[in-house]
DNA sequence: AGCACGCCGACT
DNA sequence: GTCGGCGTGCTC
């Protein structure tokens, strides 16, 4: 309870505020209407503009130093007693780990623009008229950003855009950025455009257009001056009897008319049409059709001791894929429910599986939602409204939804826990989910569930602490256990599949011995004939492509001139939906795109070779040799429209195409039981990453592509391709089929002593520090300083030690003994990307040593560069 | 982030 | 001597 006194008492507030560069707190005056607690949302005004501040404590006298008359008063109030002790200290802890400012991580966690911001907009006025720019004894850039800036403004329907957006479209138009102040600044001198700052708009559910009856429902008076045919009335007559109110777009449907028909009913005054505040539809609420589904034993035996956990615990239901994990969660879930608490379920992708929404819907109805970030700002806020008023629901959700404001949170359930897209690498903090899961679960106090077939090392290494390198081998097939020393932590394993399907087989092809035998085809001959098979009889099979492959840059066949991003330090991929659609060439990493050109830049030849993207080639040569195959593309480019996912997917089920060829995209949760074949045309391109993650991820994505094999009543076959057979992902991959569980121990029992050799994760720590600026010689020394801080700051904190020389890339140096070591700064291994150079600073921790606090470094780093903090990076690039 | 203030170079 | 560029620092 909050102390009623201090209360009536404190008249001033501490805020932190929603600006960057405004570290620290800002006292404002108590508003007399207003009771701010700790912990509020509020809207106060910052500088020249109002921003979003997060109250952190009441004072009762204003600070020393500062003059009362100088503290302005909080304007509003967003959001009160939004943040739980519980909440709180879980923001406190994903700041202070992930070296990120406090504000920041409260930004990742609350939708976008609740932490609202006023808005510099401008506005044309009557006076505005390109002819007398011309005139004007200005420079002739600035004359023309002037005019451009007319154009612009011109197209809004009021004239009026916000500063940002007229800033980027005049840049688009080639104006410098100075320019566009200048012309602003003579145009406003001039009259002809007004800038003004737009009160922040605080969120508002979706709106829609509405049709709205204007008369009395029950005896619509026709008024007899005015025409209305007959028509007319009975649309009038029909919204009456739907309740005098529809959507815009349900009015036309339903009552089969057009927007015009309603308009000119409108314009008589019988009805409106207007933006009307759209509430979430609960109308998507499927028949609760699915009923619980009876278990395996192994599914039983690892949901009787889900149910029985009780407060903070973890499990690791480690089933191998098609064992049934999303039967156990749904029955996992159902007495949380009942006990009107709160499910969180988060997943790597939505968009990806469809099949596991649906399945929660149709078990739990509306109970359920969705939150993501591929929701619009309104669906965000509702569903966070929706969370914050502690019903007991089920929240499905990406990584972000990790922070889901869920009140009354009974169970965390963490699918695919080994997928790295539970990490945040790009703007800080770089967090990852499974890590603040488990932060979460044991300051809620609740059980967290991580699922996987194939987990990652640093789980594995929590939940199987006797099959870590060192130790004898446990015979048998694994059992479902817990860790003796760790009580709270549970290892569930469904070692066999639903219906006890048989894992399909794996056979490895070495494709060099085809290309001696004369095979020069991407189909190795036995996967030639399976194809025939599958085609002969009927079934369907899956093919898969590493995506960043070798196989889709575009190249000059007579001078080797090979097409490459202006921006970066990469080859342009080339991108086509089909054959007749126009040829794009786009780079997958900072999105530039253009047309693929009638001829080679450099030396004007025809002759330019594309070999189609690694989904586009395989289609292409599968037509040419079986071209009664009937192929779906499933890769980005085939995908890119909302929905046409599932549409793709739809349509294989329904068996309108044969062969599923895809990339990355189908290894996650698609659950398809006709498939009997799954092709892995070239697995080299996942097994050569830089990077010591390499082969745990390649096995990984293998066994995941292999699991889409034989889950109907068929038995499935799987064919792997590859130029390096006796790659160890691979050996282990073989040993899939008789003893599938093992066979990942085994796997991973050899990773990770190679791991604890060299001080690699789980048994070591890293932390990436990534710089770049668009300078080239001012980032190299910016990273040069950093560095020199780096060591300067590891040396107060720790023991003080000899340097480590600045060694170059791969090898890391000896850890041996030492806290912690520091490698760089080194070029990144793409130098340069989006215009920006690139620098890297590896730190490596001994497992024993704290985290250091290396905040400072971002303080003294120059305003043009940026230095993002990544503690515990899955990507080294 | 935005905006004011202030220093420095090109011009009447 | 002034105008107007952009660099530096502050916002309760």
């Amino acid at each position: 309870m909050v102390d009623i006194e201090t209360n009536l008492t404190a008249l001033w507030v501490e805020v932190l505020v929603d600006c960057p560069g405004a570290t620290g707190l800002y006292t404002y005056r108590m508003p007399k209407d207003l009771a701010v607690q700790p912990g509020d949302i509020v809207n106060v005004s910052f500088g020249a503009q109002q921003v979003g501040a997060i109250a952190i404590r009441l004072l009762i006298n204003p600070p020393e130093g500062l003059d009362p008359s100088s503290i302005k008063t909080i304007e509003s109030v967003i959001n009160s007693a939004f943040f739980s002790q519980a909440y709180w200290t879980l923001l406190k802890r994903v700041a202070r780990y992930y070296q990120t400012s406090f504000i920041k991580v409260i930004r990742t966690a609350l939708p976008p623009g609740l932490l609202s911001r006023s808005q510099r907009r401008m506005q044309l006025t009557e006076v505005a008229s390109i002819e007398k720019i011309k005139t004007l004894p200005i420079n002739l850039k600035v004359a023309q950003a002037a005019a451009h800036l007319i154009e612009t403004l011109a197209k809004s329907p009021q004239g009026d855009y916000s500063w940002q957006y007229v800033q980027r479209q005049l840049k688009s138009l080639g104006s410098q950025s100075f320019e566009v102040t200048q012309a602003l600044r003579q145009l406003m001198a001039l009259g002809m455009v007004t800038s003004y700052l737009a009160p922040p708009r605080s969120l508002r559910a979706q709106q829609r257009q509405a049709v709205i009856l204007t008369q009395p429902l029950t005896a619509p008076a026709i008024d007899p001056d005015r025409q209305l045919s007959k028509r007319h009335q009975e649309i009038l007559a029909t919204l009456a009897s739907k309740g005098g109110e529809l959507w815009l777009s349900e009015a036309i449907q339903l009552l089969h008319t057009t927007r015009k028909t309603l308009k000119t009913i409108a314009d008589q005054g019988y009805l409106v049409v207007e933006p009307r505040e759209f509430l979430r539809a609960s109308s998507h609420s499927t028949a609760l059709s699915d009923q619980p589904k009876p278990l395996s034993a192994d599914q039983a035996k690892a949901l009787e001791i889900l149910h029985q956990l009780r407060g903070y615990s973890e499990a690791l239901l480690h089933g191998v894929t098609g064992s049934g994990k999303t039967e156990v969660y749904l029955q996992a879930i159902a007495p949380i429910l009942a006990a009107q608490k709160s499910a969180l379920v988060l997943v790597p992708e939505i968009g990806l599986t469809p099949q596991l929404t649906d399945r929660f819907r149709s078990r739990f109805g509306e109970k359920v939602c969705v939150y993501h970030s591929a929701l619009s700002e309104g669906e965000r806020y509702d569903t966070w409204r929706q969370m914050l008023t502690g019903t007991a629901q089920v929240i499905i959700g990406t990584r972000s939804a990790v922070f889901a404001p869920l009140p009354n949170l009974g169970m965390i359930i963490l699918d695919e826990e080994h997928d790295s897209s539970f990490k945040q690498d790009q703007p800080m903090p770089c967090y990852h989910a499974r890590q603040v899961a488990q932060w979460r679960a044991e300051l809620e106090n609740c059980p967290l569930i991580l699922g996987s077939a194939t987990p990652c090392t640093e789980t594995w290494v929590r939940f199987r602490p006797l099959e870590q390198p060192e130790q004898p081998e446990q015979p048998g097939l694994p059992q479902s256990s817990a860790p003796a020393k760790h009580p709270k932590l549970y290892y569930l394993c469904l070692p066999q599949r639903i219906h006890a399907r048989p894992l399909p087989p794996i056979e490895v092809i070495d494709m060099r011995s085809e290309l001696h035998e004369g095979n020069r085809t991407i189909f190795s001959r036995s996967l030639q004939k399976a194809l025939e098979n599958l085609i002969e009889t009927g079934n369907q099979g899956i093919l898969f492509i590493h995506r960043r492959g070798h196989s889709s840059f575009v190249s000059c066949r007579s001078c080797g001139h090979v097409m490459g991003c202006p921006h970066c330090d990469v080859s342009l991929s080339f991108h086509q939906t089909h054959a007749e659609a126009t040829a794009y060439l786009r780079c997958h990493y900072c999105g530039y795109g253009k047309r693929q050109p009638k001829e080679c830049p450099q030396c004007c030849s025809p002759y330019l070779k594309n070999f189609g993207s690694g989904t586009q080639r395989v289609v292409n040569d599968l037509a040419k040799y079986l071209p009664q195959a009937r192929c779906l593309r499933f890769d980005s480019d085939t995908t890119r429209n909302k929905g046409s996912h599932r549409a793709l997917l739809t349509q294989f089920e329904q068996r309108k195409a044969d062969l599923l060829v895809g990339t990355q995209m189908l290894t996650k949760g698609i659950d398809l039981p006709q498939v009997t074949l799954v092709g892995v045309i070239a697995a080299d391109g996942l097994l050569f990453m830089p990077d010591y993650r390499a082969s745990e991820r390649a096995f990984q994505l293998m066994t995941q592509v292999a699991g889409r094999a034989g889950r109907g009543e068929q038995p499935g076959r799987v064919i792997v391709q590859t130029y390096s057979p006796e790659h160890v992902a691979i050996k282990a991959l073989t040993q899939h089929a008789p003893r599938p569980q093992m066979a990942y121990g085994d796997f991973l029992k050899a990773e990770l002593s190679d791991r604890a050799a060299l001080g690699y994760p789980p048994y070591g720590r890293l932390i990436l520090l990534r710089i770049s600026g668009l300078v080239e010689k001012a980032t190299e020394q910016a990273a040069q300083h950093i560095a020199t801080q780096l060591h300067q700051q590891l040396e107060l904190q720790f023991q003080p030690q000899s340097h480590q020389p600045l060694s170059s890339a791969l090898h890391l140096p000896d850890t041996a003994g030492a806290p912690y070591s520091v490698m760089g700064p080194v070029p990144a291994p793409i130098f340069r990307v989006a215009r920006r150079y690139r620098w890297h600073i590896l730190i490596k921790l001994a497992l024993e040593t704290p985290l250091p606090k290396l905040s400072d470094l971002q303080r003294q780093t120059p305003t043009d560069i940026s230095l993002s903090i990544d503690v515990d990076p899955l990507n080294l690039s």
